[in-house]
RNA sequence: GUCGGAGUGGCGGAAUAGGCAGACGCGCCAGCCUAAGGAGCUGGUGCCCGCAAGGGCGUGGGGGUUCAAGUCCCCCCUCCGACACCA
């Protein structure tokens, strides 16, 4: 069959005209509304697969509905180019991690457009291309500049197994590294960090406003962890209560404050800077073995413990006077307070807080209530409202009052404050790791850490590395790379051998989009302004917190600092994650070996039928079973359309005056319009398709009924249904289109529908008598209520049913649904 | 443990503002067409009783509000996700 529908030809076919064509190429100056759809751009792992699939179908929908409703659309596609599989390869195969990933995002390139994804490719980046590493390089200077980068020495997780250092954040809570499996230790590094925790407040509140999905909002709430409290000194005393001879204090962090005569003991972390200071001799050797355990112990051991009544601390000998009472109480050391939260030391209240509760049953501390439990309270720490006892002149107080009459003290005595911590901390960017962009600065041993100028940027990894599995990085083993001259004195100095965490690349790609061109600047800030912030952001939740965070702290910090536009506060208005494939309910994964590749489906029912699958599988947000995608069905429906377009279904058309037929088919046309633009809006796309195949199912009817199709109505009914799925399955309404009508559906107007159409004339009303369905009656929809009851009163079907029985109440909600209560 | 999300036929799911539960698809059954069918077309398909007309039951379980609950409220169970000693 010639004619048949073949999808390989005109799929490949329509792909080389949308590439040549130039559709979708959009000018920062284009006079229609803009309007950026941005899919988060992937790591380049070879072929696409289905998790690919989903996304860009998805994004590729937008952007085609969008662009048929006049919209100038940017839809710029990338590369997150560095990263360790890269460079793993390298030392597998002694391959530069660059030629790996070049020929990589060829494969991965073309296996997108397979799908039928259009995006303006004249804007690809590549965070390893040696532009995009110049103004990564170039923004780091300016956070470094501007302080919000800088360089300490810190305890950081190290992996054996990746021999590099994880982000807090790539270590599982168990303690083990994301990516190997490995158990996690710590280690001491000089390591950069970017300063996101001057933006917590703001990351915070400006959630408010954008239309994200709540459960990334709450996340991304949870991840900053705000609470509020006080912060206070307390003296270090002995055991009398005289204070330390240095006329030490240690300093504590707390969210009740109003508590505070409840305290009976005092906590430090290990790693706390006092520790040595406040041990006393006879308890010296104790805390020095606790200590030593506890830095070596990996957090794996240090959870272990978590919830049981062991807690493990060890007394330090030294005490802290409680300011609230006067009176000195023990100061321990205990792992379960963490160095780098608040201060890295607490007041402990055991009575109001389980940990602090567990650790005093363990150690034998006292307890004292100071919040009255309910009488029927049986458990332990007790965390809930009730009057203050036990507290001087806090009794009696609700907790609010309570908290700022404690607060107020701690004020008037000179000694604390109310003060608001985050759970957030600074972002660790170093990577000692080759595969990744450079941080561009040299150590010079009289000018300390001098900034590579500008004009000599980028600083680029070198070729000719040898790739060892050392675990160290190539560069610290690069002469030439690694010894160069102080920019400022002109003296032998080394370059930093760090290189960036990916997360900075894809902070900002958002905006290198705008302006990829720009070889003075990372972006205008008018191209930013031209487009962002991004309408729509499409992408895995599994980069609900981090990616999103730190893409939104760099948006914040470069509009601060004047890269961007100063009034551009947030990156994505709008923010769309949707569900993971799994197949027989694991996570399909390449780890897995699990993956169902896109090709066979592509190379036998096509890009349409398997876009179309994902699209009605079930709603986009939610996670699918790959045994769930139902291709087969998508495909016999596309067959169906075909020859439907084709005239190959039924009578022949014939011009005449419309019928009732006619009208009703209109109609439901219509309707269909109004539905589909109803549900883009909403994400419902498993319901647009469903109600492509109803309208699919009800023109075969008109078709194949008795009395032939009217020609123009027919006509107006196939044409529609095309532009409506143009955005969906492009390929066979492109096709379809041109045989028809010439020309590009994809340039073509987006329907509306005729408000004259949507209008109906008769309902079935229902009528229950007792809430339950016992009748149905057309009526005119603009029946009113004392018309609809007496209409189902004198049905006789109802009248055999209510045999006579008396009508407590009618509830009449005309023209629908009518119930009689007996 | 805390915070989110979910639970509807054999399966994926639909029901948008409390008003006809199960749209659409898969699967299955029957029929048509056919030399043949892994094609196409037509019809059926929540469960139970019934030849049928019809009736009863039914959205994880239990209670409640309401003329009316998948939808709202309370309690419980299960699954998924995030966080996980954050003071």
């Amino acid at each position: 069959m010639a004619d048949g529908y073949d999808p390989q030809a005109i799929e490949r076919r329509w792909q080389q005209v949308w590439e040549s064509t130039g559709t979708y190429e959009v000018d920062n100056d284009d006079p229609r509304p803009h309007w950026y759809t941005l899919c988060m751009y992937p790591y380049p792992s070879g072929s696409a697969h289905m998790g690919h699939v989903r996304n860009y179908t998805f994004g590729d929908v937008i952007v085609r509905y969008r662009t048929m409703q006049g919209y100038a659309v940017l839809s710029p596609m990338g590369f997150d180019s560095f990263g360790l599989p890269a460079e793993n390869a390298a030392i597998r195969t002694g391959r530069h991690p660059r030629e790996f990933t070049d020929e990589r995002i060829v494969q991965l390139r073309s296996s997108i457009l397979r799908i039928g994804a259009v995006y303006e490719w004249r804007r690809q980046v590549t965070s390893h291309s040696p532009e995009y590493q110049r103004w990564t390089q170039w923004i780091f200077l300016r956070l470094l500049e501007s302080g919000l980068a800088y360089r300490r020495n810190a305890p950081v997780n190290w992996c054996p197994g990746c021999q590099t250092v994880l982000a807090n954040e790539q270590v599982l809570a168990d303690g083990t590294c994301e990516r190997s499996g490995d158990a996690v230790d710590k280690r001491d590094l000089e390591q950069w960090f970017f300063k996101i925790t001057d933006y917590a407040q703001q990351l915070l509140d400006d959630l408010d406003a954008l239309d994200w999905p709540e459960r990334v909002k709450t996340m991304q709430r949870n991840w900053i962890g705000r609470s509020e409290g006080a912060e206070f000194s307390m003296v270090v005393t002995d055991v009398d209560g005289a204070a330390h001879p240095e006329g030490l204090s240690i300093r504590v962090f707390t969210t009740r404050p109003d508590t505070s005569f409840g305290m009976t003991y005092a906590v430090m972390a290990p790693e706390h800077p006092a520790v040595a200071a406040v041990t006393t001799d006879d308890q010296r050797e104790a805390v020095q073995a606790f200590v030593a355990r506890a830095r070596q112990a990996s957090d794996v051991e240090r959870m272990s413990s978590e919830g049981s009544l062991d807690k493990r601390g060890v007394f330090t000998g030294s005490f802290v006077r409680n300011p609230f009472t006067g009176r000195s109480v023990p100061l321990y050391l205990a792992d379960y307070v963490l160095m780098g939260y608040g201060t890295g030391a607490i007041m402990a209240v055991p009575a109001e807080d389980q940990r602090d509760w567990d650790f005093a049953m363990a150690h034998g501390l006292p307890i004292v209530r100071t919040i009255e439990p309910p009488a029927d309270f049986d458990g332990e720490a007790y965390t809930g409202e009730g009057p203050h006892i036990n507290s001087d002149w806090l009794d009696g107080m609700g907790k609010q009052e309570a908290i700022a009459a404690a607060i107020g003290f701690l004020e008037r005595e000179g000694i604390g404050e109310h003060r608001i911590n985050y759970r957030l901390r600074d972002w660790l960017v170093s990577r000692q790791r080759f595969w990744g962009c450079p941080i561009p600065v040299v150590h010079c041993d009289s000018c300390g850490v001098v900034p590579v100028p500008a004009d000599q940027l980028p600083v680029l990894a070198p070729d000719d590395v040898e790739f060892l599995p050392t675990g160290e990085s190539p560069l610290r083993a690069h002469a030439e790379f690694l010894h160069t001259t102080c920019p400022r004195c002109g003296a032998p100095a080394q370059r930093e051998t760090d290189t960036m965490d990916t997360f900075v690349d894809s902070s900002w790609y958002f905006l290198r989009f705008t302006d990829p061109w720009n070889d003075e600047a990372p972006f205008s800030p008018e191209a930013a302004r031209a487009w962002l912030p991004v309408d729509q952001y499409i992408g895995g939740v599994e980069h609900a917190i981090l990616h999103l965070m730190y893409a939104r702290f760099f948006t914040k910090a470069l509009a601060d600092l004047g890269v961007a536009p100063p009034e551009l506060r947030e990156p994505f208005t709008r923010l769309f994650t949707q569900g993971m494939i799994r197949l027989g309910g694991d996570k399909m994964s390449k780890s897995k070996g699990n993956l169902v590749a896109p090709e066979e489906i592509l190379d036998t029912q096509g890009a349409d039928a398997l876009r179309l699958a994902h699209l009605f599988v079930g709603p986009p947000q939610d996670d699918v079973d790959w045994e769930g995608v139902g291709i087969d069905g998508c495909s016999r429906f596309l067959q169906r359309v075909w020859r439907l377009a084709r005239g190959e279904v039924g009578g022949l058309p014939v011009d005449r005056e419309h019928t009732d037929a006619d009208l009703a088919i209109r109609r439901a046309l219509h309707r269909l319009i109004a539905r589909v633009d109803e549900d883009f809006e909403r994400w419902s796309y498993n319901t647009v398709v469903a109600s492509f195949m109803e309208f699919t199912n009800e023109l075969h009817r008109y078709v194949q009924a008795d009395a032939a199709p009217e020609a123009g109505v027919l006509a107006e009914c196939i044409d529609t249904l095309l532009l409506l799925m143009a955005p969906m399955a492009p390929h066979i309404t492109a096709e379809l289109w041109e045989a028809r009508r010439g020309g590009h559906i994809h340039e073509q107007r987006w329907p509306t529908a005729d408000p004259a159409l949507l209008v109906v004339d008769t309902v079935t009303m229902v009528v229950q008598i007792n809430g339950k369905v016992r009748e149905r009656i057309e009526v005119p929809a603009g029946i009113d209520a004392g018309a609809a009851e007496e209409l189902a009163l004198t049905s006789a079907r109802v009248r055999e049913l209510l045999d006579g029985a008396t009508i407590r109440k009618v509830i009449c909600r005309p023209p629908n649904l009518i119930n009689l209560v007996i």
